[in-house]
DNA sequence: TCGAAGTGTCGAAGCGCTTAAACAGATGTC
DNA sequence: GACATCTGTTTAAGCGCTTCGACACTTCGA
């Protein structure tokens, strides 16, 4: 194993010079640094993190706490991760993964353990049980998710308000008049997870605003629990025309499930997917989507909680800043103007 | 911050003692042991993990090395590093997530830096650059994926061979003659990714022995993809009735495709998915399907590893492990009787 | 009864790093 | 020419934990 000591001894300087090449911390000559530097790259050497993270009281470790849950489309979270480890990376910070099941406890473990710095927690709730832990002992922490109230913390989420009010706005365009929500599964609303709900509020109240008449109708994802939701859409409302669709799941299901009920897509029915571009590209027909950056979302998270962890370094308080990211609607070939006459059952 | 030495004070023992208490490394009174625990308990003592890993030389973290490349279903990655940090916390072991995009030098900075003490290796190709680093270090690891040479490490991997030859005993048992298999884009193919190889010999040779007749088409799961790939196999071979898919992304279109040529399944048209059992239900009709636990996959990986990790400590050489998973035919509303007559068309 | 062996606890060294303080030498100021 | 100032480097004191060896005391066998 190389030590600082090794580097130091092959340079010919001594260790706290080798320790501020590498940190910045303080003026080094050009030619000091150069030869440090030349050392590091020969030896091979990487400092050892423990040690750095005792000396220093900083791990460069964040955790991600991911939920357990698959009610939410697991590619999204995937790809969350993933970007969050790119971005952490980037300065310098690895990724501790710690599941949802450790919940509040787990936030304690971290804190009081020092192994992360900080930590990235994703599908928070509206009422989150790990928010006062997080709290009450100070640890850094950056929300993905809006919860009701995020007292200090910063958070980032998509603006779901505003996805849902896109799609209400785009039916209303295109001169639908009956229109229908097929949304999460009921477990997800009684758990009040603010995505659904808040895409939900912001469809309804933009329908209103635009003379839409519909129904939201929640769904599992499963063939059949698409089947029973349409079923019951068409039986209620004969006249819906347009179907917003918010759980990845029951796409494919209602696509097949219009086609064998005689309806064309977009001629007779227009559809709409809140999710990513790359799935709504994997239909046919395309689908017009309503899609966020899951990436970014990652990205926005750590640079959060990097600039958190620097100002708690520094003896400063930490801003908690609150970031919407703005969704956006692709028109592809799922969605068209209102059929003329009635329904076509 | 809560240290070893407030613990030793609130309890009136040394801290040597504590330690030795929570690490069961030498014998302690039963009255001791109570009394530490409580004050444990009671201070809300987690021990500071930098100092733990600098004095021990065991930070108790395992790296996870998870893909960045998309051609593998996510779900099945996600369920993996799920059930890795699971069955990690089981053995009071963290996950550190790092992404393959850092290549060997990523394997090089975990082991120089003593970050990790166990590197588990997913999507692991037959020839990996990785596994060279990993053995002149001497770095721990588990690979969940069989290298052409794992040469001392050791590794998981469904047997995707004999998963093959489950989808083929299945239509021949069928009496299907001709059959079909779709599978992974052609860059899968040539990047030598051993699942994909070692189905499509597995199924290839059992085909052979039982007489089918058989082709073999890669498929990147797009809609266009599979439409293409699918006429083509009915142009060349338009006896085919038995299908077996392997990409994921091409179940869905197949289905479409298959049912939109006038075939039903499985009345004029056998199709096994090579999936997890969760996506073949998805399906109308549900799929018949072969299956591997993902779940097992990532609980094995850490049991080696922590194996490994426990003999390298002990100054023994670890064994390398060498595990298959043998996967399971679930038999559901998609395969049946070869038609009697030939091609619908 | 004495030495050996076993049991339970403690003291102290040291893991590899960071960083405050000290210091040496060059540079500038009046 | 004496002093302050700046630059670049070193010395040394920890960070909080584990673990080796020492020690006090008990138990056992001869």
């Amino acid at each position: 194993m190389v030590t600082i000591a090794d580097v130091a001894r092959h340079a010919g300087v001594s260790s706290s010079t080798v320790s501020y090449v590498l940190s910045g911390k303080r003026a080094i000559s050009a030619e000091t640094k150069r030869r440090v530097e030349s050392s590091v790259q020969e030896l091979g050497y990487h400092p050892n993190a423990g040690a750095r993270a005792l000396a220093a009281r900083r791990s460069h470790i964040v955790a991600l706490m991911v939920p357990l849950r698959t009610d939410v489309y697991v590619p999204v979270m995937m790809e969350i991760a993933i970007a969050v480890t790119t971005a952490a990376r980037q300065h310098g910070y690895d990724v501790l993964l710690i599941t949802n099941d450790e919940g509040p406890a787990g936030v304690r473990r971290i804190g009081a353990s020092g192994l992360a710095d900080g930590l990235i927690l994703m599908d928070v709730e509206l009422d989150d049980q790990r928010i006062p832990v997080l709290q009450s002992r100070g640890i850094q922490a950056a929300l993905i998710g809006l919860p009701d109230d995020p007292g200090g913390l910063s958070c980032v989420d998509h603006d779901f308000a505003e996805a849902g009010a896109l799609c209400a706005d785009h039916l209303a365009d295109l001169g639908h008049r009956e229109v229908a929500f097929i949304g999460y599964g009921t477990g997800v609303y009684t758990r009040h997870a603010g995505y659904a709900e808040r895409t939900l509020t912001g469809f309804g109240e933009r329908a209103e605003q635009r003379g839409l008449r519909f129904v939201h109708r929640p769904c599992d994802g499963t063939y059949e629990s698409t089947a029973g939701t349409l079923a019951r859409i068409l039986a209620d409302r004969p006249e819906t025309t347009g179907f917003v669709v918010q759980n990845e799941g029951a796409i494919g299901p209602l696509l097949t499930l219009l086609r064998s009920s005689g309806r064309i897509v977009p001629e007779d029915a227009s559809v709409i997917a809140l999710c990513q571009a790359q799935l709504a590209e994997q239909f046919a027909p395309r689908l017009t989507s309503v899609t966020g950056s899951a990436q970014e979302l990652g990205r926005v998270a750590v640079e959060q909680i990097m600039r958190r962890i620097t100002a708690a370094g520094a003896g400063e308080r930490p801003v908690d800043e609150r970031v919407l990211l703005t969704p956006e609607l692709t028109v592809r070939a799922s969605t068209g103007p209102a059929p003329r006459t009635g329904s076509q059952n």
